[in-house]
DNA sequence: TATTGTTATACTCTATAACTATA
DNA sequence: TATAGTTATAGAGTATAACAATA
């Protein structure tokens, strides 16, 4: 058997998905500092927009995190007074958080940022490439069966 | 003017390009786990892999990262001794980094499983549509002009 | 003074596991 | 016993800034 080439870093699709990923990460978070929030706070405030309460639980799950994280990360977010938590009437064990009336008031704000930092990196590509690329990456989604929120 | 309608997160590419990304990586991880190395030390065997020596500060540069985490990776490396460390000659300041006999034989290792990995995510999509995706990247990359190695 | 590199400190994100309270 | 949630601990990654040695 011929010894084979060792591969580059530039060879694997993965390298130039996570330089352009982490670009728009990043730049997204610096976006985020001057509300006060980080990426993963985002994702929650716009989780909670759309429901009334949700349990720690349910969000881990929708977020793809353990209830540990989701913990810490809700700390947070109450002392910033962005979420509310309270106990659940019917369940003594189990607590229900809510955006805080700041907390939706920011919401919409966050997400013109997200439209923004959106349209900065992919206004490159021609609205039929975008939608070439969506269609690409949900078809990896799909396969893979992939669920989760992606935070880091 | 009309209200604007508050976008989910799923309305933005960058929405999809983490959630793949961040299971492309999380998922090398863990392969990589099994050698123990992690994914920024990956890249940095890599790198070293292509030339005789680096100053940590080259290192720093190519890799998009500071002096301070490159310190703290080498640190690691050389205590798994998959590198060497050695002052300059001629700079009593500066180090030189270079792979150890054992780092040297683990890249190759290494790089299998990096090409299985984009394999398994990436076969999903035909060889004309993974040309697509790379060319799209990469014009996103020189518009933007992202330099770094991306590594969280 | 400027540069190279290390070290100290801190923060985010994450996981695992121990723990409390309740069911 | 099982579940909901918190807390403790740990480790990776990152940044900033203080520091030592050398240029």
């Amino acid at each position: 058997m011929a010894s084979r080439r060792i591969s580059e870093l530039t060879d694997h699709l993965g390298y130039w998905l996570r330089l352009v990923s982490n670009h728009v990460s990043t730049t997204f978070a610096r976006r985020l500092e001057g509300k006060g929030v980080t990426v993963a706070e985002w994702v929650v405030l716009r989780e909670l927009y759309d429901v009334e309460a949700l349990a720690p639980s349910r969000l881990a799950e929708a977020m793809g995190m353990t209830r540990g994280a989701i913990s810490k990360l809700s700390e947070r977010l109450l002392a910033k007074a962005l979420i509310d938590r309270e106990a659940d009437a019917g369940d003594g064990r189990a607590h229900m958080l809510s955006l805080s009336a700041k907390g939706r008031r920011l919401v919409p704000e966050l997400a013109a940022l997200a439209d923004e930092n959106d349209k900065q990196f992919f206004e490159h590509l021609s609205a039929k490439e975008r939608v070439e690329m969506r269609r690409m990456l949900e078809k990896i989604v799909d396969a893979r069966q992939l669920k989760d929120i992606p935070v880091s």
